[in-house]
DNA sequence: AATGAATGAGTGTTCATTCAT
DNA sequence: TATGAATGAACACTCATTCAT
């Protein structure tokens, strides 16, 4: 009973790796409420499986969310490096975390319900996108790049919200570069 | 035979009202995905009344929106006629769709799956809305207090994804407030 | 209380023709099943109009058909005036009755549902037809031109399959011209 | 692991085989258009459950009728063995046929529905048995048995018509034995 | 006699989750 | 550990018929 655990292992992580990987496309193409069983079928595994593996669909989002996050700390880690000024490491910050809330049709809305809710599996995993938003933000705020009354918090959700308007139907390309800008410099005129 | 004559009409207005006020309540105190059916059972009217009065949900939504927009016209109208500056009166408008945009929680989603598509009733209703907010913000940029960039398009949206965030579960009052100031200012620190 | 009941009563007669013709468009359009709201609707009138005139569909369909009645009792008569053979007359009367029994999309139905239900409106309607059958049939069968030992109700309800047979989804004019010809001569050789 | 693995296949067959039964039962008692719900509750499973092994109606129909197209497929080669001629082997066929379409009151109907779509599961299903027909007609045409000018199909459709037919509320024996008669010899005397 | 609003039971289908094997 | 069959509540929408006005 004990000989071959380690054979079952692999299967399991094969088939948890399989699932994502499978996942990820299903997701991709029919956005982010497709049936599991969906998913469960194409990645030739059982519904039980899937579900050992990810208790509901909200774990699976955040496993897929949790890889794409790997590459923003990557990001993060070279923007921190770079010469740039600290301004620009943040709007290239949140440039690339927006698109990182955007990875999926329709992921802005398990991260807001995720937000701040530790104790979930997505909430988790946002945090460490939260604590870098506030870093750089926190340099830039050093460098008089940034207005200092703004909390990585509030930036994170801001973008969190132009994400998803940017994602209005009939939104174009155009609309969501206003509302970044927007974002960037306030509807208001600066007086000179 | 002229006199009142409004037949089953006056039955009718009266279950139409019925039906907006429990759904109402029920969006409100249940959010907007509750079955029509409940809504039709707690007004005390069979399904298919409810169904010829609002063969939808959207519909629904829409009559429900409706109502709230003549109070918006009310504030457009006042606002015009305040004795303020153009800046300020944009920045009350603002403020007056945001809280419009979140009669309901989880309205910001309709609203947004409604964005431009004047076929939709619900479209079609927040037309005018756009519309005013264009022509607060035109009013602005002629008078400096708004970036002359930007469109009421832009700052609709804008708002909407802001009403959206801050409708975040634990979102405190402090979040939208920074969130606002954010598309008020942008997160930039306006150099010296 | 009396003082222009023929007033009325014209009326009534207008509203009648109004939803039979309607009723007539709507079937042939849309097939038998339509929603009588939808015929109401279309011939101006109120659910409660139509029916006070027609209490059920069965009804509406059989007032339908007894129009068509009448051009096949001229038909009827035409023929037996007609110099042809006994066999030819019921020959082409047998056309004209498939005919008939086509003259909506899925009639055959009711048909058969009304088949000696002389309690029906629509069953009522039929008799005469199958009277007219009968004597057809009697005649050709005093010439010789007709096996003796069938009865009009036999090849009434005979032509009605093939009626109904030949309106098969996929069935070409060809299939139907082969089981009318089964109908005539049998499928079996005749033995020189 | 290989021996007698069936896992839950069993319970699966078990269940599969008492809903077939249930719904013969219920097809028979009610007709065809018993709500399928009423099927999975008097099998005693969920909907889910007879949703799973028949995705619609027209599957479970097509399901039960497959089972009684074995029976056919049995007589046709009983029949084909037979010390017969070859009319009366298709005398008797088309009358094993005309029971078939008859299994269950309505069937005629879908059957006509499924006529010639091969895309349909009990359109599939009927194929074999208009082949079955076309054989055997094929094989009294050339003993001079039958009419060289008709085809298989003609003679299925014209059958399925006459089951129909004689399916008539208070259609007696005597007038489908008519019918089937006219089907054989035609209605015409033949001329000596 | 006409209106048309109201009724409300009825049905096919989906899918997250469980659990026996 | 994997399987995948089973569950069963949930839901939107239709439409024949009634009846108050």
């Amino acid at each position: 009973m004990e000989s071959g655990t380690k054979g079952r292992r692999s299967d399991a992580t094969r088939n948890r790796a399989r699932i994502l990987e499978i996942a990820e496309e299903c997701f991709a193409e029919h956005g982010l409420e497709v049936p599991l069983d969906t998913i469960a079928k194409q990645a030739g595994v059982g519904a039980g499986t899937l579900y050992r593996h990810f208790p509901n669909r909200e774990t699976l989002i955040a496993a897929l969310v949790a890889d794409r996050i790997g590459d923003l700390q990557q990001i993060h880690h070279d923007l921190v490096a770079a010469k740039l000024t600290a301004g620009t490491r943040l709007e290239r910050w949140l440039e690339a975390i927006r698109t990182w809330m955007t990875s999926y049709d329709g992921l802005p809305d398990p991260l807001r319900e995720a937000w701040e809710k530790d104790a979930t599996m997505l909430g988790a995993h946002c945090r460490p996108v939260v604590d870098m938003t506030d870093q750089l933000l926190r340099d830039a705020q050093q460098h008089g790049d940034a207005r200092p009354d703004l909390s990585g918090r509030d930036l994170y959700l801001a973008n969190l919200g132009a994400a998803w308007a940017a994602s209005a139907p009939l939104a174009d390309s155009q609309s969501g570069a206003s509302i970044v800008d927007i974002l960037g410099s306030g509807w208001r005129a600066t007086t000179p």
